[in-house]
DNA sequence: TCCTTCTTGCAAACGATTTGCAATTGCATT
DNA sequence: AATGCAATTGCAAATCGTTTGCAAGAAGGA
């Protein structure tokens, strides 16, 4: 899920295909992004970014995380209560599950809820676009 | 689903009961939310209320939904992109399909979903809290 | 290097929602 | 029905996360 390296190249390379400018802004948000393996939000990267390039605006932050959605870079939540929180798109699809209390996101995948939701969407007379599935819950103190 | 009598009878026995004065302003959301089907946002709930009564400002439409929210009587739903929905707490857990074409909302349920959403948790360690299940679709032209 | 276009930082604007405050109201009490 | 006080209201201003206009500054092909 973290591999820095590759990652980074794919983006530099995704950026290129667009057609966008690589620029130096762009280039520490990226190299953040596909260095983390958690789901901050554009404050948080803007700290990151900050902590690198001093000169970085929050504008930036957002402009940038927008483009990278729209080309289909990113991938952003919007949990409860929060603000957007994003992760790297390209692995395969997953839901969240989230820790209320520590805000923790634990990724997972049923191939047999994805089912039955596709089934349940077509006994209404619709088709799935896409969906949003998130559990919020607390770790079981499992002796 | 609408049972305008009845439901309008138990929204004010439940603000009695949780010691909150009956007011003109409330009265009138009350009964307009009793009174739809639908999953109005607080705008729509103003204009409504607007129509009954011009005095009331959109601020106590929103001190009258948290109020609502925090004693059990109305659900919130952020749906993604806009506005928080309400609707009348009171029935069947379920979850809602979004028709991303018309804002509409279709309520279902699938006991089959939520026991696998149980399972996923216990697997990760965790016990579920609450959930969000919301799909996003569009209707089949199903001829 | 030059030029055009894309990006940036900043500050102001934004939409949804919340809040401070002084005026008004509900309602338990006389 | 009149009283009194806390709960509630409308209004305007504040809030939070996010977006945008604009003038200045970089990217990168000619």
């Amino acid at each position: 899920m973290t591999n820095p390296i590759a990652d980074k190249r794919n983006y530099e390379e995704e950026l290129r295909q667009a057609g966008v400018r690589i620029t130096r802004p762009r280039r520490i948000i990226l190299g953040i992004l596909s260095e983390t393996g958690d789901h901050p939000d554009a404050l948080e990267i803007f700290r990151r970014a900050v902590a690198l390039d001093s000169s970085i605006s929050l504008s930036t932050v957002y402009r940038t995380m927008k483009l990278l959605e729209t080309i289909g870079a990113i991938r952003r939540h919007a949990f409860e209560g929060g603000p957007s929180r994003f992760e790297q798109a390209g692995g395969a699809h997953h839901d969240h599950l989230i820790d209320i209390e520590t805000g923790d996101v634990v990724e997972f995948r049923s191939d047999r809820i994805e089912k039955l939701q596709d089934e349940v969407a077509r006994a209404l007379g619709y088709e799935i676009v896409h969906h949003r599935l998130e559990l919020y819950g607390r770790k079981l103190r499992s002796k």
